[in-house]
DNA sequence: ACCGCCGGGTGCC
DNA sequence: ACCGCCGGGTGCC
């Protein structure tokens, strides 16, 4: 619900750092940012936040023994070593590579054991000076955690007789103000386009020409395969090889990411683009399939594709240019891919591939795909989906067929997907053997620097693909202000990235010209009658909520008031929404338990964009806490594995227990779907709805529309009243099979005559990627809390493709709920502006209570 | 390690 | 001398 502004404030809280400056001096204590504030540190079991308690001098010993090398100023990572037959408080010292350096003197370890094992504290090392003997040297050991154990810690150092120093070791002199951070990071991802970066053509087994943007994409991506250059940040120092950012060196040439991440915004070919990399830049550069003059029919040309390995011929030259460590057997290209672009994938291929050329194109989803790795290592492509890569994963331990192949190259598509390193996906994704790995995403940083993190480690961009690193040279750092570690990041995501948007331009102009798209709001005016049933509804909602508001206790009845606000929009919408509502009134804590749960049943089952309180992403398998609020089970899971007994739930802070999650069936009810239509009866936003298509269909019968809601339910209403008015439709929904989707997605596309004008679609079907660029009206029927999920939806028509201008209409009804969401969508919009724009910290307080007040008047 | 620590040799000034 | 001191042997955890 509100999450929306909440997402926003924990984005600036957790970019530039909770701790420097605070949103809610608020009275009212229960609110959502005080609650997560509170939990922070607990639910954030990573390293990148906490509080420096002190630092002190010790030494490494035993140097002699092992080959790590370690230069001034380098970072090190102490590792607690339980098993050490000749210690059990043994804590292993190493460089950034891994490598063993050597221990930590016997006594300071059996101090650090101590801290470490009991996770009083986070120890981190820095090495001082040079390493001046073959036997010891100096380390800056500091301590970071929660400040509630600080006490404990201190307690520790000082009882062993050791000195805790207080302050910083590393200082950080120059830091930005946040206006300065706040720039930085909206510009992250802009102006990544090298000049240097040429054009280069498709292959000609690519029959669609490439748009110049798209030409560029290629030259790059070719050039991130095929470099065999020194990776960025490295400098040969005599016998070794430095690193700039982490100040270490290793013995052995590091490798440089032979891939990247592919930016773009969607809309902008990256299927394309990808398509084309795969055919024009096979091993040694070399196209995937060569022209062929065939010779009973001269001049014309057929494509041989490379089926074996090794038969290409290699000029020297190109064979010396690429890299030595080339596997000749790797040859396939794994897509994965979230399920509902899988058939984007067959039919781009279709579109854009020669039909003369024969890839071997193997779509590895279904009870009986073919789990043979031979055969898969032998084709050209494999698409599959990242749940058939995870569950494949987690049922064959680890070796399943996918991560037997060694692969050309892996590409992510919609990669963003797996930026939650605890998923099952994300697990899977990095265990793939493969050469040259790519991440197609519109969205590469969703709320937080910390999603960076994740692509970071697919792409093996060394050593930021061990955590530690990543949260000591950049999260940390940046997340405090740090000037070079915002430098540093900037570096980093340059060198790997793609981006351009839809407003970027090449050479002066436009990379796409896209038509207009406006935006109408249409004030819908209940009828008497439903004026009146609303504002029996808003009363007695109202009556509720200002109890719990009065009592203080919103959150802690977070699930009826939920239901309460998602019934008034389900009345502006058609009173049909509603479902049977049970007003029993429960006595007994378990039947209010189960009250609360229904209503969330009901919210979630109307296809609700919730939002969980962990990944601050749309909760995806959505289960229910004993204290009825959502969270994703993966997440939630998380939590509860981490803090064991202690776990609390990260909104109202009560105990949770695993085994007390209630699990949400996501396809739900429509049992008395018979019942909705035989009691039809309009209203006035169908009514409205009804009218502007007529009109629509009377001035221009081309013009396609896409009619969005988020209650599925609604869509089921309003097929009846097209039927009547003789609309051909179709529907898309989530409770859809792939193939029905690609088939709906397809009939839709079709310029065929007879083919359907409305396509009715519930805001998240499909999630991103889908093209429908045949519409070009858009009627958003209610009001959606994330304003993203809207633009997602009309982005799906208003892209690359869309002939006409696009209009887009949204209907709100007058005096209610949903006016005041629309208030508080562009408050929201302006929230991060304004909260850098003003001085005074007291005018951008703004409370979860504070806004369920504004949305119910109170 | 140009250290600390150990343990054997040694012992007035 | 149940000490101090000397100087050789020795060395991560």
């Amino acid at each position: 619900m509100q999450k929306g502004l909440y997402k926003y404030i924990l984005l600036i809280q957790r970019w530039f750092g909770g701790a420097g400056f605070s949103f809610a001096d608020d009275p009212v204590t229960e609110t959502l940012s005080q609650a997560i504030r509170g939990t922070g540190e607990e639910l954030d079991r990573e390293p990148d936040t906490g509080v420096l308690f002190g630092s002190l001098r010790g030494s490494v010993v035993g140097l002699r023994y092992y080959t790590g090398v370690v230069n001034k100023g380098e970072m090190v990572s102490l590792v607690r070593q339980p098993q050490n037959p000749y210690d059990r408080n043994a804590v292993m010292v190493a460089n950034v590579y891994g490598s063993q350096v050597g221990h930590i003197k016997r006594e300071l370890a059996v101090l650090l054991a101590n801290i470490m094992d009991n996770n009083l504290a986070r120890v981190e090392g820095v090495v001082p000076f040079g390493v001046t003997n073959q036997f010891t040297m100096s380390v800056v050991l500091s301590f970071w955690g929660r400040e509630e154990n600080r006490d404990a810690v201190v307690r520790q150092i000082t009882s062993r007789s050791f000195k805790l120093q207080s302050g910083p070791t590393g200082t950080h002199t120059h830091t930005h103000t946040l206006t300065q951070l706040k720039n930085a990071f909206d510009n992250l991802f802009e102006n990544l386009m090298d000049d240097k970066i040429g054009e280069r053509e498709a292959v000609e087994a690519v029959c669609t020409p490439l748009l110049p943007h798209q030409k560029q994409a290629l030259s790059w991506m070719c050039a991130c395969e095929n470099n065999a250059a020194l990776p960025h940040f490295w400098e040969v120092k005599g016998e070794l090889f430095y690193n700039t950012l982490t100040h270490s060196s290793v013995r052995e040439r590091p490798r440089r990411v032979r891939g990247g991440i592919l930016a773009d915004d969607m809309g902008l070919g990256k299927t394309l683009t990808t398509i084309a990399l795969i055919l024009s830049n096979f091993h040694h550069g070399k196209p995937l399939c060569e022209p062929v003059i065939s010779t009973s029919r001269k001049g014309k040309t057929a494509f041989a594709c490379n089926t074996s390995s090794g038969k290409s011929l290699v000029s020297p030259v190109e064979a010396a240019s690429s890299q030595s460590t080339d596997d000749p057997a790797a040859r396939a290209t794994l897509i994965i891919c979230p399920l509902s672009v899988l058939s984007n994938w067959l039919d781009q291929l279709d579109q854009h591939v020669r039909a003369d050329v024969k890839l071997n194109v193997y779509l590895y989803y279904g009870s009986e795909r073919n789990r043979d790795t031979h055969f898969l290592s032998s084709q050209h492509m494999v698409l599959t989906t990242y749940n058939v890569l995870s569950a494949d994963y987690s049922v064959s331990g680890g070796a399943s067929p996918l991560h037997t192949v060694r692969w050309l190259r892996v590409v992510l598509d919609e990669g963003h997907i797996i930026r939650n390193p605890n998923t099952q996906q994300s697990k899977a994704v990095l265990k793939l053997n493969t050469q040259r790995r790519w991440i197609l995403t519109g969205t590469p940083i969703q709320n937080n620097l910390r999603d960076l993190w994740m692509l970071v480690a697919f792409l093996r961009l060394k050593p930021f693909d061990v955590r530690e690193w990543w949260n000591r040279v950049i999260q940390r750092p940046v997340t405090q202000g740090d000037k070079t570690g915002l430098q540093n990041l900037q570096a980093l995501v340059k060198c790997v990235t793609l981006r351009r948007t839809k407003t970027s331009r090449v050479c002066g102009r436009p990379l796409v010209s896209l038509p207009e798209r406006s935006v109408r709001i249409e004030e819908v005016e209940l009828t008497q009658k439903e004026r009146e049933e609303y504002e029996l509804a808003r009363t007695e909602g109202r009556t509720t909520i200002s109890r719990y508001v009065a009592e203080g206790t919103v959150l802690r009845n977070y699930a009826d008031v939920l239901a309460i606000l998602v019934r008034l929009r389900q009345f502006c919408c058609h009173p049909g929404l509603l479902g049977k509502t049970t007003t029993h009134t429960a006595v007994t804590p378990a039947e209010l338990r189960e009250r609360l749960i229904m209503k969330l049943r009901l919210v979630l089952g109307t296809g609700s964009d919730e939002e969980c309180a962990v990944c601050l992403d749309s909760v995806r398998l959505p289960v229910i806490t004993h204290c009825a609020h959502v969270y994703c089970r993966p997440c939630i899971a998380e939590v509860i594995r981490s803090e064991q007994e202690q776990a609390r739930c990260p909104l109202c802070r009560g105990q949770i227990k695993a085994s007390e999650l209630v699990e949400f069936p996501l396809e739900e009810e429509e049992e008395e779907e018979s019942n909705l239509l035989e009691n039809w009866r309009s209203s006035s936003k169908v009514e409205a709805l009804m009218s502007s298509l007529l009109r629509l269909r009377s001035e221009d019968d081309s013009i396609r529309s896409l009619v969005v809601s988020q209650f599925t339910r609604f869509l089921t209403i309003l097929e009846i009243p097209l039927r009547e008015e003789g609309f051909k439709f179709v529907r898309l929904d989530g409770t859809m099979s792939q193939k029905r989707r690609a088939q709906v997605i397809q009939e839709f596309q079709s310029d065929a005559p007879g083919s359907p004008l409305i396509m009715l679609l519930s805001l998240k079907a499909g999630g991103v990627g889908i093209n429908l660029s045949a519409a070009s009206r858009v009627f958003l029927m209610d009001p959606a809390w994330n304003p993203a999920a809207e633009d997602q939806c009309v982005d799906r028509c208003h892209r690359l493709g869309q002939k006409r201008d696009v209009v887009i209409t949204k209907f709100i009804v007058k005096g209610s709920v949903e006016e005041n969401m629309v208030k508080i969508q562009r408050q929201k919009q302006d929230l991060v502006e304004k909260a850098f724009g003003t001085k005074n910290p007291s005018e951008r307080k703004t409370s979860r209570v504070d806004e369920i007040r504004a949305l119910m008047e109170l």
